[in-house]
DNA sequence: ATATTTTTTTAGACTTATCTAAATTTTTAG
DNA sequence: CTAAAAATTTAGATAAGTCTAAAAAAATAT
């Protein structure tokens, strides 16, 4: 079996890996894992025993094919807890992440099966990000940032890339969700900043750091 | 902020003082943990120093208020994830206690504060054992062993002492349900296993073993 | 009351995950 | 192509929780 700590640096080798090209840095990891480079090589080297990332001393690393099964079923897990939490217990999007951080490491097999079902096998997670299948496989959005759309596009909220508490609720303050159709009405040259029409005619404006990290469809 | 190996030190000296006058020994936690004497002494050193259980050497252990306070937290956890996990996901009652475990030790109020009203504030989980308040209190319950009621009586099946998987299985296999009525219509003074007649009229057969491990009311 | 047995604690060691400081390798700049 | 800078690894320590073996205290039996 894994410790709790074997699967966080999976799943954040994971992460990085899907953000950046070629091999997942140790700088890297020790900054996304709040540890020290000389940690994450201790981790890095066990890891590599125990098949879960291909690694060679100062060429980065990459997971093997168990080590992303590994990955994704944490994710997997993570993400429908993060359902559970929202749909059956009321928390708002900008509460759950912590809280399902813990949950993902409850290993049950029976346990997952179950939730999946109970929640309608849902396929997305409350931030919009695909829940992984139970076969292990990450399904694909074909979403774009809303700093890429063009001016006069319709489109519809549809994910965050940034997950933190603060820009949740910055969204909530703008009584952004996910599902509201957006019209891009103007874009500054000046900052990128977008003037948006959104669901009830209400007009929004965001700047470009914010567009940056919304996903639409 | 205390460890999961803390909090399950602190659950299993609650759980032993409830079963035994006087304090809890050094030995007896070492056999309910499943480790070695020497491993419990260093365990309740650090216990003591957090004043979370009063302890003099060679003396035995006992929890402060603060110590009990905690354990009764961590039970009330347990106990009502063991309700989601049959109510909701619809486990059986033998199934959940080692998933519960895990999920007792999930760190925040407010999960366990949502839990409780999801479930419907429930008062006692699937083993018929009682549910602590959010205040601290255990709520007492005047249940007697099914083997101490007399000849002729007719009671209610309200919980089990022993947990096992297996003994669980056992009353699954006989029908034995919470909630079904037991009139106990014949006592044998040889072995003092019990013919009971339950609710839809079956007789059943048990064991003084089987009798001592049944509560009712 | 003393000797024997049982229980408990101490001493010293191991594992996991972490750290700091120093050494080494790779990358980048001139 | 070398020299400086940056990234990474190694060396040596620490803390938590565990273990075995040995010592000490308490309980039990003669
Ligand atoms: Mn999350
Ligand atoms: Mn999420
Ligand atoms: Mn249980
Ligand atoms: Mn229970």
């Amino acid at each position: 079996m894994h410790s709790f700590t074997e699967e966080n640096y999976l799943k954040t080798i994971y992460y990085l890996a899907t953000r950046m090209e070629g091999e997942v840095s140790t700088n890297a990891l020790a900054e996304m894992t709040a540890t020290k480079a000389a940690s994450v090589t201790d981790m890095l080297r066990k890891l590599s025993e125990k098949q879960l990332i291909h690694y060679k001393k100062y060429q980065g690393v990459r997971l093997t094919e168990e080590g992303e099964r590994l990955a994704l079923q944490i994710i997997r897990r993570h993400r429908l807890w993060e359902v559970f939490l929202v749909e059956k217990l009321g928390f708002g999007w900008d509460e759950v992440h912590e809280i399902a951080e813990e949950l993902e490491h409850i290993r049950s097999d029976e346990l997952v099966t179950r939730l999946d079902a109970y929640l309608g096998n849902p396929q997305f997670d409350p931030h919009g990000d695909p829940i992984p299948t139970s076969a292990g496989q990450m399904p694909e959005t074909g979403y774009r940032k809303l700093s890429e759309v063009k001016m006069g596009e319709l489109v519809r909220l549809m994910g965050v890339l940034e997950h933190s508490t603060e820009f949740l609720q910055h969204l909530n303050h703008f009584q952004l969700t996910l599902g509201c159709s957006v019209a891009v009405t103007e874009i500054n040259t000046f900052d990128k900043s977008v003037l948006l029409r959104i669901t009830d005619d209400r007009m929004v404006f965001v700047s470009h750091e914010v567009a940056k990290n919304l996903l639409v469809d």
